[in-house]
Formats: C-alpha cells, sequence, structure tokens
DNA sequence: GCTTGATCTGAACGATTGTTCATTTATCAC
DNA sequence: GTGATAAATGAACAATCGTTCAGATCAAGC
C-alpha cells in the first residue's frame, strides 16, 4: 500500500489522537469541542471527519486501545515462578505502566459514563479481564498457602484501588523515585495479603 | 423570620440541589445542562436562578458541602485510645461514610477539572486537611511503634484509595454486608501497615 | 505538466448552551 | 378584597455545539 496520491498526512491522524487524549485528560470529554481538537492540531474541524467517524469514536477508540495495550503488558510480562512472585510482577508492573500514561489512564477511568452502551461494555469486559488476572493470581496464592485472604475478590479490588491511587498524586519532580514507590507499594500489598 | 410572603417554595432550592446531584452525578457536571436540572425539579430553566447564582455554584457548594460533612462527621466520631483503634475507627468511618453518599463522593472525585481554579483550591484544601488526619494517625501509631511504615505519607495514600475504591463497585444487593466491607478492609488495613 | 485522488477549508445546518429579564402567577399580611 | 412581594414563566440573547459538504488545495504517478 504505503501512502496514496495526495496524501500528506500519515501523520494527522496521529496528531488528532494526541491532542483529543491531552485535551480529554485536561478537561474531559464533554467539556472538549471538536473545534478545540482542531486547532490543537492546526486543521479546521471538518478535517477531523477524515480520521474518526465522530467524537465519540475518537473517545472509544482511545480507551480501546489503551486497555489492549495494557492486557498485551501484561501477557509479555515475567511473572516469575509461584504467587508471590507474580504479585509482586503484578504490583510493580502496574504502577509502572500506570505512570507512564497518566493521561489514558485518566481518560479510562473517568469517561466510562460518556460511552454509549455498546462502547461501555465493551471497555467493561477488558477492565474485567484484567481485574480476573490479579484475582486467578491472588486465588492461586490462597489456595498453595501462600497468601492469607478472607475474601479474594475484595483483596483483588483493593490491591487495584490502591495501585491505580498512585496515578493521584505521582509528579515526575516528585520526593519519590518510581522505584522506591513500587518497593513501598509492594510491602504493604505483601503484608495486606498476608505473605 | 420563617417565610416571606408570596413563597410556596423553602422547598424548591432542595429539590434543585438534589437533581443536580443526580444528573451530574450521572451524566457529569459537563455534559448535564440548566434546562435538564430544570426538567427534573418540573420548573423553568430560569427559575434555577432564584436559588444559585450560575451553574458553576451550583457544582461549588455541593462539592464543599461534602467535604465540610465529611471532616465534621470525621471530627464527631468515636475514635477509641491509642493510633489501632483510631485506624479502625478511621477506616470503618471511611468506608461507612463513603457508602452512604456514593452520589455526592463521586462527585467529589471526578468533577475537580471542572472547578474554576478558585473553587479548585478551596476543595482541595478541605481534602488535603482529611488526608492529613489520617496521616497524623498513622504518624502516631509509626511512633509508639504500633505501625511499621516506611513512608507514612505514601501509607496514607494507600489506605485513603484503597478504602474510597470500595465505592466504585459497591452494590446494595450485592454479595457482601457493608459489615462484613469494613471487617475485611480494615483486616488487610491493619495488615498493610505492619500492625 | 496534466491527471488523479486524498486532504483540507470555510461556510453552513439545526440544535443546544448558560444566562437575563419583563411579565405573569401565587401566596401571604392586613 | 387589596397591596406587597416572592417565585416562576417563557421568550429572547449571543455563543457554541457536532456534523456535513461543495469546492479549493495539495502531492504523487505518469
Amino acid at each position: 500500500m504505503a501512502r496514496k496520491t495526495g496524501s500528506h498526512s500519515e501523520i494527522t491522524g496521529p496528531l488528532i489522537r494526541q491532542a483529543a487524549e491531552e485535551l480529554f485528560a485536561e478537561h474531559g470529554y464533554a467539556a472538549v469541542s471538536m473545534r478545540q481538537i482542531a486547532a490543537k492540531v492546526g486543521v479546521q474541524a471538518g478535517a477531523l471527519y477524515n480520521y474518526t467517524a465522530d467524537k465519540q469514536s475518537l473517545l472509544f477508540d482511545m480507551m480501546q486501545a489503551h486497555m489492549d495495550d495494557l492486557l498485551t503488558a501484561w501477557d509479555a510480562e515475567d511473572k516469575g515462578q509461584g504467587p508471590m512472585e507474580a504479585l509482586e510482577a503484578f504490583t510493580r508492573f502496574h504502577i509502572r505502566y500506570h505512570l507512564a500514561r497518566p493521561k489514558a489512564v485518566f481518560i479510562a477511568y473517568m469517561e466510562l459514563r460518556n460511552l454509549t452502551p455498546e462502547n461501555f461494555q465493551v471497555i467493561e469486559d477488558l477492565r474485567q479481564t484484567y481485574e480476573t488476572h490479579l484475582e486467578d493470581l491472588l486465588q492461586a496464592g490462597k489456595d498453595d498457602g501462600t497468601f492469607t485472604l478472607a475474601d479474594t475478590k475484595l483483596a483483588a479490588m483493593a490491591v487495584i484501588a490502591m495501585l491505580t491511587g498512585v496515578t493521584t498524586w505521582y509528579r515526575d519532580d516528585g520526593r519519590l523515585t518510581q522505584d522506591r514507590i513500587e518497593r513501598v507499594y509492594w510491602h504493604m500489598v505483601r503484608k495486606a495479603v498476608g505473605a
């Protein structure tokens, strides 16, 4: 294929997605207009529709891509051997992955209600899949006696919420290095699951 | 004072605040119009301006009231004696208080970016005050050897995020009673802080 | 240098936005 | 009932919304 005639923009598409991501993260989907996105790219509003069917698709596609990437990245992660190493891997992975793309994470958590019902279900299923990975891992550790858990599902929810919370206060120029944060959180997670 | 002549509405004010809360929680501040709020109350849009200066005040007043109530309620709470009992009190209080008013909580966390800078600072200070209560409590427990904490501030963040996370999945007709949730979370919190 | 087709502009559309205000309606005190 | 006043209407405002589209602009193939 390569590029077609008349094209000077295999570049506008990504620029639009990036501009939309930044604006959605800063002001929220509903508060951002197509004209604002276009202005950030340096183009007229009408031009956006060469790259997206509508505003909703802009949001949905970016959320789906984020969740797909998250699941793919976790699949590719080295999980060591046994539940203990796997939980440490998850803890560190989750913090590292989320801190690396704060805007996409923020949007994925904040804009769920601005998805159409069908689109919401797709994203919700992906989120569920990710949570189940953690839950399975915790259950395996409970079964073999590594962890002490009163309720595996609750523990999974608690761990995810605790880890994701890092994104709300972390600053690149903050007091703590990312590795130190990972270590401290891993210690708390390990204690919380009774290991 | 009591009511003035011509009045049949010391009632419309609260109705407006309630309608706005429900709509903001469901669709988000930016996605809700003054006409939708008015329709929910059964009134024309113009009538809203007898009770609020503008849409922004509707959001800010409700967030400020929520944070004030939260701080007042925690002040009034029985904190037992010693850091251990105080942390259990905080854990149970936080879960109980937040599950009792899911809409206000949701708005307080989701709509921060829709506040004007001045209004944001007011709410942010209140949130900071609440977090500091937990942090002080943890520090006291660390100082007297009750807790084992690598980093008090991080521990406070982790605990708050973990507890607030309950609001994202709790359903009144769900699998677990509120008291069981409080117990399980308290156990995890206690372990996480090394006690 | 002409043709082709992707890309973008710029204007337009109908709808909706937050807010204002003169006017009407409803309630109370007397 | 009469007058006073609070509350609500309903229309209007300028601005902005997402989206469409005919036409201008551009780069690549020949």
